[in-house]
DNA sequence: GTCTGTGACGTACAACGTACGTAGAACGTA
DNA sequence: TACGTTCTACGTACGTTGTACGTCACAGAC
């Protein structure tokens, strides 16, 4: 029996597996022994698919939280669940990202966010441009990340090389940082920006 | 005479004219009256063609700077350049960001960014990290605030109401923020964060 | 005049999303 | 048991996409 949730369940495996361009309703329908057409008594098109796969994929984020500590434990808790579902659906994530599917996040987490710059003590215009900076932030270091990896993909063997070969005199900087520029360390680049948030946030005036 | 060049400026009308989906072959090829097949003569493929839309668009990235002035004011100036470019392209900067074209942003404009981390003062490895974070933060940004528009594009005459009408018990900051959730001022969520950030950076240990 | 590019073109194909009509199985009712 | 209704998987078909391939007109070199 074919049902929606198969069906959404198939299209996540296939993108983790062959990455989002290997997604059609040809594909998936494959993936389940089924004629293409098949999918359309379950899903209206394949947006609603994709809205599916989002919704899917961002249930996976865990918004419990001890209400006991203080606001940036809580922070740095809601923002690595994030992460954590980021590193568990990889493609699926980038998907949901860079096509921005509807209200990826849902309404608990912007709740969920919200409480704890409520807590930390911000006023509700505030809370809500706060909420969207990190936002921002989780984004955007998600599609870097991606980005990152892509570029090193089509780089030279020694990509530290091709940097440090530039012209010395043009590009200074980059040249004498080639190797830092190269090395790749997502999880201490996205913890290092996120600290630096949670600090600046510390220092907002109330 | 088709030239690469005529090719990459229709594309990019036709991109802010009609959106990212109208970009196809035959619909440029259609803007300069030529036959589809005639612009492979000059491209090799769709892919070049958004390298090219892509480099076309960050060509116009400001990068002057006056050496007087401190590294936060050179730092402003840099990212509010960025800025710039989306504000006069919005829709190829959008189809660059998501498409993760290949090195987006090319070598001077980080070149520029680590000048202005080596004017705060920091080392090497810190430098890339807070470059890393800062253009994380200008991509997301970016990112969510076309997300808003077109959220806010599906959502009710009334959008501030229907979040209104949520559950207070269940989400009670978004029901009571439901005005600021919904109204939408880029520009200052953008100056916001970005001053989130200097700030952050600027209470970094050297 | 012939030879050699170069660039615009036309044809053709595979893959895509999906509109539409059909057919068979499942099931409530008589 | 027989019949009508509903559901759902299917097959066919269309328009659109990127692009491989072959052709053909024209420009300059000899």
């Amino acid at each position: 029996m074919l049902t929606r949730e198969r069906i959404v369940d198939a299209a996540v495996a296939l993108v983790e597996r062959h990455g989002e361009t290997a997604l059609s309703m040809r594909a998936v329908a494959a993936e389940l022994n089924v004629a293409p057409m098949s999918l359309y008594n379950h899903v209206p098109n394949k947006a609603a698919l994709l809205d599916g796969i989002a919704y899917r994929v961002m249930s996976g984020l865990e918004l419990d939280y001890d209400p006991g500590v203080g606001w940036k434990t809580q922070a740095r808790t809601l923002i690595r669940a994030f992460r954590r579902v980021a590193r568990e659906y990889p493609a699926c994530m980038n998907l949901i990202v860079t096509h921005s599917v509807e209200l990826p996040f849902g309404i608990k987490p912007i709740e969920r966010a919200l409480a704890v710059t409520d807590t930390a003590g911000f006023d509700g215009p505030t809370s809500v441009r706060v909420m969207r900076a990190i936002i921002a932030y989780a984004l955007g270091a998600q599609l870097r990340e991606t980005d990152m990896v892509k570029i090193l993909d089509y780089l030279p063997p020694d990509p530290a090389a091709a940097f440090a070969e530039l012209d010395p005199v043009e590009f200074p900087h980059v040249t004498a940082l080639a190797k830092e520029l190269t090395a790749h360390d997502p999880e201490s680049d996205f913890e290092f920006g996120l600290e630096l948030f949670i600090s600046a946030i510390d220092a907002l005036p109330r």
